[in-house]
DNA sequence: AAGGAGATCAACCGCCGTATT
DNA sequence: AAATACGGCGGTTGATCTCCT
C-alpha cells in the first residue's frame, strides 16, 4: 500500500549549514542530470543531507537564476504592493519578482519592511494606519475606514483570481502537453486571461519586457496593482465613483496609508532630532515615488493604465523628492 | 579592545495538498 | 478508498555579522 517507504528519517543525515564542497556536488549533480526526485537526488550525488535539506539548498541559494544583494524601491514596492492584497503568501509574492526567492523575500519582509512600515505608523500586518498612532492616523478619514472594510473582500476576491489563473495555466499545460503545438498566436487577440481584469495589451507588456510569457501573465496583477492606484487616487479625488471596483478600495487604503504614514512619520522626524536627515531624504524618495507612479498612472488615463504609461521605464524609477 | 545588543539570513521544522500505489 | 510519499509553503530558529557603548 502506498509508495516505497521513506528513508528521510534515515540516521547520520548532515544538518546544518552547506559546505562549498557539498554545494559543489550538488551542482554538478544537477547540472549533469537535473534534480528530478529529490528523495533519491542525496544517494545519486554522494551526500548525505536529506532530499528536502537538498531541494532548499537548491532554489534558495544555488540555483542558476537568483539575484543576490539589495532589493531596488521598486522591488520593495511590489512586495509591500503585494503582501497588502495576498498577505504572507510568500511564494505567490515571489512569483512577481524574477530572481528573487521566497525565503529572501519572507527574511526582507521581517527584517526590513515590516519594521519600516511599523515605524511609520502603519500596521504592517492590515497596511493601515495604527489606531495607536494618533496624528495622522487618528485623522483618517470616513473613506479610510470605509475603505477598510472592503480590504479583507478585495484581497479574498484577488486571491480566488490568482488561483483561477493558476488552475488555467495548469490545464493548458496539461492540454498543450496532450497535443500538438498550435501555430503561433496573432500579436495581440484572443489571448486575454479569462480570468484576469488586464487587456492583453497590458500583460503582453511583461511578455515584452525580457521575460518568457509564463512569466509576463503571472506579474499582470503586480500591473493591475499600479492601475488601482491610479484608480483609488481619483476616487480618493472625486475622479470616480465606482465604490464596488475591485482594488480601487484596498489600493486607497494603500495610497491612504502611504500619506499618512509620509505625513505621520515627518512630523516625528522634525520632532526627534535624533533622526538623521539621510533617513528624511530616503523616505521622501521613497514615499514620493509611490506617489509618482500614481500620477504616472493618473496622467495617461483617469480609470484605467494604458500600455504607453507601463512601458515608460520612468514610471518605475524613483521619483525626485518634491515634498 | 572587549563585550553586549540588535540585525541579518541560511536552514530547519511541521503542516498541507497532491500524487502514487 | 485508504495509506503513504513527495513537494511546497510559511513560521521559526540559531549562527554569524555589525554596530554601539
Amino acid at each position: 500500500m502506498g509508495r516505497t517507504p521513506c528513508c528521510e528519517k534515515e540516521a547520520g543525515l548532515k544538518k546544518g549549514p552547506w559546505t562549498p564542497e557539498e554545494d559543489q556536488k550538488l551542482l554538478a549533480f544537477i547540472e549533469q542530470h537535473g534534480h528530478g526526485c529529490w528523495r533519491s537526488l542525496p544517494a545519486k550525488a554522494g551526500l548525505r543531507r536529506c532530499g528536502k535539506s537538498c531541494r532548499l539548498r537548491w532554489t534558495n541559494y544555488l540555483r542558476p537564476d537568483i539575484k543576490r544583494g539589495k532589493f531596488t524601491l521598486q522591488e520593495e514596492q511590489t512586495i509591500i504592493q503585494l503582501h497588502a492584497l495576498l498577505g504572507n503568501r510568500w511564494s505567490a509574492i515571489a512569483t512577481h519578482l524574477p530572481k528573487r526567492t521566497d525565503n529572501e523575500i519572507k527574511n526582507y519582509w521581517n527584517t526590513h519592511l515590516k519594521k519600516r512600515l511599523a515605524k511609520m505608523g502603519i500596521d504592517p500586518v492590515t497596511h493601515k494606519p495604527r489606531a495607536d498612532a494618533g496624528g495622522a492616523g487618528a485623522a483618517a478619514s470616513g473613506a479610510r475606514y470605509r475603505a477598510a472594510a472592503h480590504l479583507s473582500h478585495t484581497a479574498q476576491w484577488e486571491s480566488a483570481r490568482l488561483e483561477a489563473e493558476a488552475r488555467l495555466a495548469r490545464e493548458a499545460k496539461l492540454r498543450a502537453l496532450a497535443s500538438p503545438p498550435p501555430p503561433p498566436a496573432p500579436a495581440a487577440s484572443g489571448l486575454e486571461s479569462p480570468t484576469s481584469t488586464l487587456s492583453f495589451s497590458e500583460s503582453a507588456l511583461f511578455a515584452g519586457a525580457g521575460h518568457d510569457d509564463a512569466l509576463g501573465a503571472a506579474r499582470a496583477p503586480a500591473v493591475l496593482t499600479l492601475r488601482s492606484y491610479g484608480e483609488a487616487f481619483g476616487e480618493q479625488h472625486n475622479f470616480g465613483d465606482d465604490a464596488d471596483a475591485p482594488g480601487g478600495f484596498l489600493a486607497g487604503v494603500l495610497l491612504d496609508c502611504a500619506v499618512a504614514g509620509a505625513e505621520q512619520r515627518f512630523a516625528a522626524a522634525s520632532a526627534d532630532a535624533s533622526v538623521g536627515e539621510q533617513q528624511q531624504e530616503e523616505d521622501k524618495g521613497y514615499w514620493s515615488s509611490i506617489l509618482n507612479m500614481v500620477n504616472s498612472s493618473m496622467s495617461s488615463s483617469s480609470s484605467s493604465l494604458t500600455s504607453e504609461a507601463v512601458t515608460d521605464p520612468a514610471m518605475y524609477l524613483p521619483a525626485a523628492a518634491e515634498f
